[in-house]
DNA sequence: GCAATTTATATTGTGCACAATCTAAATTTT
DNA sequence: AAAATTTAGATTGTGCACAATATAAATTGC
């Protein structure tokens, strides 16, 4: 029998997307270290990097729906989360006044404080990465490209 | 109070790993409802590239060993999946007899009859990635030199 | 104004991921 | 060969991810 192309195709190492998943958890693998002294997960420092810019923004508040927007995670994934982030401290959580409906969350004193502590480590983890800054620029911008248009 | 440089690194938009994170997740999302039709989970679909793979070489067995380190999972994620892809019916497990400790994983009849149907889900999520098939190589080295070397 | 629909979030259930611990088989030390 | 160590997997527990469903508030249609 003639070797087929889709043969080759089903290779693991000729999948961009195993690359894309096993690189995904070898950088949070990264940060899970660093994260541990501030008592975050990396999903949780995903959120607390979206407060404090808001937060930098004059926004002391984001709706529920903002965030699983902004992160594109579902609630099924951010109400418990949010809810180990309240239980830690970090945030508060309370119903819009005009819609019911929404939670709108928001820093607490801690929560505020805590960034400072979180300041130094992009620098870290950068350190980490063995690829000259602009080429990771590049495939970040490449990256971008497919996340926002496939 | 003067805007820090650590503030624009902490930023959602300049971290290339949420980038990597969120493409991995969508990346997977385009493969579900392909592998629904067969009835695997995307990291079910890995395991079953490496048997594949390594049935086409001649190997009819691999210890669980060999798959944690191919995929770089570790035993506490890929014990359960391979008993659900044991109840499936597509693999046997077996004691190795040289080493009593080992687990050799085969497939079964199915499971090799599986990969016909396995065969243009390649295809199909490569359409469905925008990005040029050269960049999409260019790409895929530089994020393999970062998962080797980082 | 009230029924129908939409919207924001919560809940439930399944399946990863991974740390930490455990068990038993194999290997090494002495 | 007995004791100590290493190795291969399994187990337990926590925390994502996400589909599917539920609930209640808001909006729309008539």
């Amino acid at each position: 029998m003639i070797p087929q192309l889709s043969d080759e195709l089903l290779k693991l190492d000729n999948q961009f997307c195993f690359v894309v998943y096993a690189l995904s958890r070898k950088i949070t693998a990264h940060y899970r270290p660093l994260l541990q002294e501030l008592g975050l997960t990396y999903p949780q420092y995903l959120v607390m990097l979206v407060l404090w810019e808001r937060h930098g923004e004059g926004e002391t508040g984001s709706p529920i729906k903002f965030l699983c927007e902004r992160l594109m995670l579902d609630t099924g994934t951010l109400t418990p989360l949010l809810k180990r982030l309240e239980g830690s401290g970090w945030i508060q959580r309370a119903r819009a006044e005009e819609d019911e409906r929404s939670i709108i969350v928001s820093l607490t004193q801690s929560g505020l404080d805590l960034k400072e502590q979180a300041r130094d480590i992009p620098g870290k983890l950068v350190c980490q990465l063995s690829l000259p800054l602009d080429e990771l620029v590049a495939v970040k911008q490449q990256l971008e490209t497919l996340l926002r248009t496939s």
